[in-house]
DNA sequence: TACCTTTACGCAACCGATTGCGAAGTTGTG
DNA sequence: CACAACTTCGCAATCGGTTGCGTAAAGGTA
């Protein structure tokens, strides 16, 4: 019951009497190879069961056909669907996708990055830890000129590709919704302010709220440093034991604008014409919950693949630029459901 | 601007004036090798910025440090629960993952399982497609050697390692738990029957009902194909619309009794007292539905973990038996919810 | 001092594909 | 028919560790 051993370039070309270059150049449709020769070569290639040794070949070329992910967790609905974007694209560039999750964590994500560069990644997809505040450990990938791509989390210090949602506008967009709907004092569930994409929607946030005259009042605004679904608890029941309670609220995230609605409902308070709520991201539970959460959509699986077309065109392309600094804006929508819908548009 | 050569074992013997083997072994703290010369080699490694390539110990010794994932697609609670567990496990053992998915297309399967084997993956978790009838694909593992495990989706026909949860016994459970609750007319949502944990949900769903000695009704049992929330939609609308209607169904995941629910609630089908629903995965849609959908817990990290650990184990120990067929079971359990809870219990 | 073990390390082949350079064979041109 | 210009393919080094086998040096015993 032993194992057999692998067919190799070598086994054909004994077998074909032609040298192990020819197989090679044979088997890639080299120009310089006639086709009655490539034709015969992969033929037999095939009949012997031949299948390349990728490892041979990128010890050779040191090259890799894998792109390298870090993420925080899989099992979030936007981190998912972003992954599998990765997955479909790089999939058909022929690339395999190696995954890594930091947990939020800063030193997870410099032992990850420290992985993916040691198993020789030809790319990497990132989107930052929660907790991350240096960025030094992602200097080794441009040293070496590897391709790096951040993804809606991005750091501000390092030059490299983009691909974002321009979460500035679409704070605002939700802000303004929200004023559309008659409410007076709106306040805001935020995420930790390291990280642009709750930063950014913050901004959105406060010049809508200047632009509409309305008072930006501190007390309103939360900052969250999980976004679990019992942070955002918590806050709605202190929001809503103000003397003054807020009439609206725009959560960075779902999962704490879910949170906001299951609370206020378990209180008596009238969603939305006591309370609007609009959340951000459109996971599967905001359009569950009763009233529907209104939300900002995010096309996370096209930015997944958008991130890993920007590495394959990058590896296809020699011309490698020194300084990379290319940002791609994803569109983003409001998406309008019972839960800020106080009258009819 | 060019880029600085790797720093490889060779550099290192010559600066130390000592043979690469003698490097080689230190580095791993080969039993031959002194002390004192074990110490000096590390310490000017790490000086020198070493990093070991991975690839051409690889190539060498014929094994990777990778696990090949094949699941239909990640973008779903369980699944991307169960790949956080794949990583976590992984990590640990400093294992890489590389993640394929299916879309539930026996050709994508067959394709990725190819994939993973050119690459040279020393060990492959996977939950079968939808469409998998045929599971040849499988063998090229097997004949190499290749610890296979399968978890949740498994096939019957494959001699090898599976991690699952006893489908079975939890169908029963779930049926029982209805007709405790006085359902006398139980519908039942089915996946396909050609994948275990559908047939065998079923299997134990056919087997409550007739040890409580209530009829089994063909016309209550819908067969789907993807267990979407459009599909469930419909099939709830049709056995609303019997002259005898359910007054429970019992639904063999999450998404299909979510939109049982929200069906049911539009048509004016009071919850639980008209109609019962109880569904499985415990997703997190279950718990933000109102009512709250009752379901079976599905351990989806630990069967993840556990199925790593098994390929990890298996690597780690050299006597490899021929014939594996370990099935390790899961626990369940029945999480009672608003959407079955007819009294006081 | 002669001889036998250990200890500590070096030699060199090897894993399988890639590729610059060169050469033999083929076709074309005047 | 001679020489140029392609075509087509082989030689051999290379990528960076790994490992069986061999040997010199160090320590031990009678």
């Amino acid at each position: 019951m032993e194992e057999k051993k692998d067919v190799t370039i070598y086994d054909i070309a004994k077998k074909l009497k032609l040298s192990t270059s020819t197989i090679s150049r044979a088997l890639k449709d080299h120009k310089s190879i006639s086709e009655k020769t490539i034709e015969k070569v992969k033929k037999t290639a095939e009949e012997m069961g031949y299948r390349p040794n990728e490892l041979a070949a990128s010890l050779r070329s040191n090259k890799t056909k894998t792109i390298g992910v870090l993420i925080s967790r899989i099992n979030r609905p936007f981190i998912s669907s972003l992954i599998s974007g990765i997955e479909i694209a790089a999939q058909k560039g022929g690339f395999n996708v190696i995954i890594t999750q930091s947990h939020d964590s800063y030193q997870d994500e410099v032992n990850n990055a420290k992985t993916l560069y040691n198993s020789r990644v030809s790319g990497v997809i990132c989107s930052l830890a929660m907790e991350t505040r240096d960025t030094s450990h992602f200097q080794q990938f441009l040293d070496k000129k590897i391709p790096l791509v951040f993804v809606d989390r991005v750091p501000k210090d390092v030059n490299t590709y983009r691909v974002m949602i321009d979460n500035y506008s679409a704070g605002y967009k939700a802000t303004k919704h929200l004023i559309e709907q008659g409410c007076k004092r709106i306040a805001h569930f935020a995420g930790s302010q390291y990280r642009n994409i709750y930063s950014e929607r913050k901004r959105g946030y406060i010049d809508a709220l200047k632009d509409y005259n309305l008072p930006i009042d501190e007390d309103l605004i939360v900052y969250f440093t999980t976004m679990s679904y019992h942070e955002g608890e918590k806050a709605t029941n202190k929001l809503l034991d103000m003397k003054h309670p807020p009439d609206g609220i725009f959560s960075a995230n779902d999962t704490t604008g879910v949170s906001a609605i299951q609370c206020a409902k378990r209180r008596g308070v009238k969603i939305p014409d006591e309370l609007a709520v609009i959340g951000f991201n459109n996971d599967p539970i905001s359009q569950i919950i009763d009233p529907g959460l209104s939300t900002i959509t995010h096309p996370a699986v096209k930015m997944g693949q958008t991130a890993a077309k920007k590495i394959l065109s990058h590896l296809k392309n020699p011309d490698k630029n020194d300084e990379i600094t290319e940002i791609t804006f994803l569109n983003t929508e409001v998406l309008i459901r019972e839960s800020s819908l106080r009258k009819i548009l």
